[in-house]
DNA sequence: CTGAAAGCGCTTACAG
DNA sequence: CTGAAAGCGCTTACAG
């Protein structure tokens, strides 16, 4: 049970020479004569010695730890998007490339950060924070490496990974205008300011304006980017006169969205064309298989880890603000609106509809 | 950019005190009179002292910082189950009630889990570990208070979180066969001895069992509990002769197999019943909703720490394995095989059938 | 090439 | 009630 460390000391003691020797030879520093550098590692081997961190983190301020901050949906719990697992595990593979650990931490606004300091943190990636936020401040004045994944700071100091978010809020809208779709709704999480929402609905409207469509504040559906969130969306998008397609700006919307429908007995791509956002693994295994604005959400961990670490290092990376690529995924929820078919979907005469 | 640290030093200076004495107000041990305490913690407040968790785990040995360790499907990839941030989830929910941290490590077999002693880890929760392994077989041997998940390890002196996975394989197979399912297939994940699988297992056997169902060995189905294994055993299922329902020992598997049904024009329930094992958030989403053998995954991340913290403290807990509670959600992905329905699914007969 | 010593920021007996 | 000192396990100048 008392696990009777071996220390540095102890395999000085075995190998006959002073614990600055087996310090150097740990660290490949300083001058050490390589018939010393054999006893001591044959020591350490023995010994099955390895270095305290926690002694180390004293002494060089580093940790080779970092934070990964997730935001907390609700008070006390993870956000349930399985978007963050995917983000999370990118993250950790990169940061395993770079021999760095991560601890995970859900926090919401009340957090105070005080952990970064008092683990002597290496840096810190943070997903989705708000420009203006107290949390955000703090860290910026202190200035522990960050980077902010999709967070869109203004400051232009700051490192960040985004996806080209307005990019793939175009190119969903163009994928249903393509296929002769006029009455597009949106359906997004709230649309703040700054926001990876507000990025989507701006691609959202160039697309409309480019195919000389007006666009009507009240296709803009607000609801929480979940799958109760899309689901609940139904009525509110069933209200809409003529609305033939939806691009939700997230896939676990579409996929609420998706199964509300087809609860009320409507059917997808037939009644009405639905296109998501992010490609999570579930999409292309929906029903019917959820066309969507495809991003790399691995890649985006690894690339945050990878900005880090030079940000750590203090290498002045090539970039501040990284773009990770879209691009559109077209599956079977969509569909070629045929000539005439200007308004399929009537609330009225879906109400009589089959229930399912 | 060069953080100077407030240290005890200067707390102790500026509040005219001996560090000793900061030390003890910090943590409400020996005997400090009120006036010191107020003088110190104002000293505190004033200079925004958080004292240095790095020096004091080389003191006291303790980290405050326990492992998730979470295996690693293939090669440096983070296994892509919703259910491991559900469980992620729930440990950190835990942890943070506990004042803890936690560090999220992917782990293959190849681990040497060198940072739980370099890092003064108190503790870890690792999932899904298997019986002989000998990453296990280290961490065992080290005493490290350790809480096993998912794991079923024959040793009676392990912590370990279950589910009641035989009665949750019970209670989907007892499910179909009240709606009068005879020819159930079981599409599971590989069947390892002590594995949650053959738990789940055992379940369905002494479902038929009791109803007096034939086991064949041939309609235990095994394929990788994701959604590619259960999209790419419909060949497998459709081949049993007679097949009407079909249980997944896990929702991901049993989503898979629902889009690959639905992609050969194949309709859930009508056609075949589907039931799954999990209750991911998803699950109630999915077309149709699917009936599952739910079990609450963030009690199990947060009883897992709870044992934990029990363990580190050696307090004796009041038990070493605790198994928690499945309950079915019947749903709509399963329905009522009518009289004479003996064998609604014939695989020639599908094959002419729509292509959705 | 090698070692003695200081110091990182704490906590913990031990005196007083 | 309070403080001086040792020590946790390292690394890093600095001598030699």
């Amino acid at each position: 049970m008392s696990v009777t460390r071996v220390t540095i000391k102890d395999v000085a003691r075995s190998a006959g020479v002073s614990i600055a020797t087996v310090s150097n030879v740990l660290n490949g520093t300083g001058r050490v004569s390589a018939d010393t550098v054999r006893t001591v590692r044959r020591a350490i081997q023995e010994l099955k010695y390895s270095p305290s961190q926690a002694a180390r983190n004293l002494k060089d301020k580093k940790s080779r730890l970092i934070a990964v901050i997730v935001p907390l949906l609700h008070k006390g719990f993870l956000h349930d998007n399985p978007f963050y697992w995917q983000l999370v595990g990118g993250i950790e593979e990169g940061a395993r490339a770079h021999r760095l650990h991560i601890m995970l931490v859900g926090a919401d606004s009340e957090e105070s950060y005080s952990f970064v300091k008092e683990r002597h943190l290496d840096g810190l990636i943070v997903i989705g924070a708000f420009e203006g936020s107290e949390a955000l401040e703090r860290i910026v004045q202190w200035g522990v490496p960050s980077v902010f994944v999709d967070s869109y700071l203004a400051d232009p100091n700051v490192y960040q990974i985004l996806s080209d978010d307005e990019k793939g809020g175009y190119l969903g809208t163009k994928h249903l205008i393509d296929l002769g779709h006029r009455n597009i709704a949106l359906l997004t999480g709230e649309i703040e300011p700054n926001g990876v929402h507000e990025a989507r609905f701006l691609g959202y409207r160039r697309a409309l304006k480019e195919a000389g469509i007006g666009y009507r504040p009240a296709w803009a559906v607000e609801e929480p980017p979940t799958m109760e969130g899309g689901a609940r969306s139904v009525p509110r998008i069933l209200a809409l006169q003529g609305v033939s397609a939806v691009f939700a700006t997230s896939d676990v919307a579409a996929m609420g969205l998706l199964s509300g429908l087809s609860e009320r007995g409507l059917s997808v791509p037939r009644d009405l064309s639905v296109a998501g956002f992010d490609d999570l693994p579930y999409s292309r295994f929906a029903t019917p298989p959820l066309t969507t604005v495809a991003q790399d959400i691995g890649l985006k961990g690894r690339e945050a880890v990878r900005l880090l670490q030079a940000h750590m290092d203090n290498k002045e990376p090539p970039y501040r603000r990284k773009l990770i690529p879209v691009e559109l995924k077209a599956r079977q929820s969509t569909r070629f609106l045929e000539e005439g078919e200007g308004e399929p979907v009537d609330a009225n005469e879906i109400r009589k509809g089959g229930d399912g």
